[in-house]
DNA sequence: GGATAATCGAGACGGTACGTCAGGTCTTAGA
DNA sequence: TCTAAGACCTGACGTACCGTCTCGATTATCC
């Protein structure tokens, strides 16, 4: 987001230390004030930066907040290996659900998330550097279990998926509950189950049973 | 949301005429401008009402879109009764998604999802007018399936109501996929299988058949 | 400059409280800080008033410190009738020198003439509303002189303003000598002296003496 | 202003090609976008030169302007020597006249006039780089007329010499009046038109003429 | 019918933050 | 050590809306 391409410049070289109290700043206002309260004027004052500096360096608040939060607390979800499918999502719900835990990173994701809604240019940043990052995670995932022909017939790969981030998003925006164990021994269930393909037994027929 | 319980005050009627023109003239430049650019101001000047006359009636931009969305759209989902919990189900999916393909009322709920983060107060508002009613209707069906036992053990109701509104709430904040007929399919296979108690076949045990 | 033709319009009324308080700060800044050194931002701090209310009535901050001007000391010189033109010229001079030698306003004074040169539009506000309404009221003396035949030929009416105005003007601009009683005498000397008739010696007849 | 009074120095020497690439850029620009929008940033943008480098030379946009303007339009006024009074000062208000009858100069000029209104220390530097030096040619020309018994004794030498420059600028700052012949004419028979010491007619005496 | 009361459109008010601009300083790499 | 480049902090700009507060005019109810 913030990259030189070209580190072979000449004129100043851009303030590590500008840069990090700016970060710092964002984080700690977001606390203190909520996303709706965070502005970029706040984070130059409390920073001690001019606000040229920031918007020299990121579009908006989100970007901010995206860059300090994706700094400090650690973001990336690491691919377990754990030998099964069942295992390997187990593994993947449990780091997942820990970073949703942390009360100010699910703030502030909410906030991006929101954010997102309503700035189309955002948007994008926002899929491709967090949101799509944990979903190309899962799909590693799912993929090594489809070739281990682990895989449920339905739902497919994809719509797997949305189910796992999908729960997680509604809990944490639409809802108030923390997503915890239990939701996590119900996902591994839900998912790894076989089950008959869509189309071969259809509702109907199902319908006595 | 503006009801006024008290009808005999002395006094001037509210003018149904200027609600009426608020509320057309919201949705219309939520369709122009979006919701970043939709502003009180905005919504004031091209209704031809005055500012304290929106003021006086609702908190805030989203209440407005909200009530517009509410009187123009018709956003509750009727609770099917067609007999069997999957095909209550599907009828309760299919006329779910049918909302979120107009374009326009998609925008508009994916605004008032993130003003409902951002905005504490509304948060509450928009639960309870909303996405409660809509969890509710789906409460009733899966209760009806309970007590005709046709309920899976795993997920518990509650999640399977999570699992429907995340995969939907997901798919329209976080990708650009559309809700579509396969989804339907998909979901209706995965809540609806039979399976045995959680832990008594694993995975594992399975990969064979 | 900030008259209202059509006294009866719908809405609040202007503030003459803020009006008065933005007029007091401008004055009492401009002393404090300095011309260079005034700001809107200053000014509406100082007054209690917000930017817009000032950015609403004023085009700038020089237009609110000629206002201020206008309003608090008086700048109009009235037009003295003595009965003869030696007179008459002698009690405007008084009255513009005194004029002067406020320092606070021969100050406020410069830095407008300073302002005329850099914004056009200023320029023409100024020039009508402060310039011209001084040379007038010389004009009318003058005209007067004319008719009563006590008008020296040369300098013309309009050169012999420009003469009066000019002194004033780069001694306030580009001398520190203040404009003093001295110079009255002078001016009146030098502008009303008779001298024969136009046309019995021309400039180039009198060229070789 | 620029001089290097020890040209021998270690390091690499004062680039002539910056100096006047960066003159030439102030000119141009004050052409294009008026002294308002002249800035620093703006002439080293053009100029190709840093600002550090202007900033380093020139204490200020004004005095930049000076400098491209001594060092373009030729700014010094010969003092003539046509044997009279009358021919000497007629000489030097033409040479002078000529000076501000290009619309370039004299846009500069006024600019220049307007920013020593503001700037307390530049201020200085115009008075005894510009207009002391020509209040000088003016001084000598009625110092020689005086020792030549030439002069009348009213005005004093100082106030002819304000009333003519004071004519001058009071044209270019208030008025949209060029400079012209006809005025030349006028001054010349005002200043050297022979009249009796201040006081010894009073105005009172010569009220009944 | 006249007082009282709530509404309406209009628009000025004190504010906050915006995003931009320029100022003047400082730091880098290269000549 | 000077240069061009450019990042830095500072501070003001002029604008957009916010939510509140008069205004005068318009309905309504109640006495």
């Amino acid at each position: 987001m913030t990259d030189h391409p070209i580190p072979v410049r000449p004129g100043r070289k851009r303030s590590e230390e500008s840069r990090l109290a700016i970060l710092a700043a964002a984080i700690e206002l977001v606390g203190e004030v909520g996303y709706a309260g965070l502005t970029i004027e706040g984070i130059a004052a409390r920073s001690g930066a001019g606000k040229q500096t920031i918007y020299r360096w990121w579009p908006s608040k989100a970007d901010v907040l995206l860059d300090a939060l994706a700094t400090k607390a650690d973001l990336h979800v690491p691919i377990p290996d754990e030998g099964s499918y069942t295992a390997d999502l187990r593994a993947f719900l449990t780091a997942s659900f820990r970073l949703g835990r942390d009360q100010r990173v699910a703030d502030a994701l909410r906030a991006l998330m929101a954010h997102a809604q309503i700035d189309e240019e955002f948007r994008g940043r926002f899929r491709s550097s967090f949101l799509q990052r944990r979903r190309d995670a899962l799909g590693i995932i799912l993929d090594r279990a489809r070739t281990r022909g682990e895989l449920p017939p339905v739902p497919s790969p994809g719509t797997a998926a949305d189910l796992v981030f999908g729960v997680i998003w509604y809990r944490m925006l639409a809802t108030s509950q923390p997503v915890d164990e239990n939701l996590i021994d119900e996902l591994v269930t839900t998912l790894t189950e076989p089950r008959p393909a869509v189309g071969t037994s259809t509702p109907a027929a199902r319908k006595g049973t």
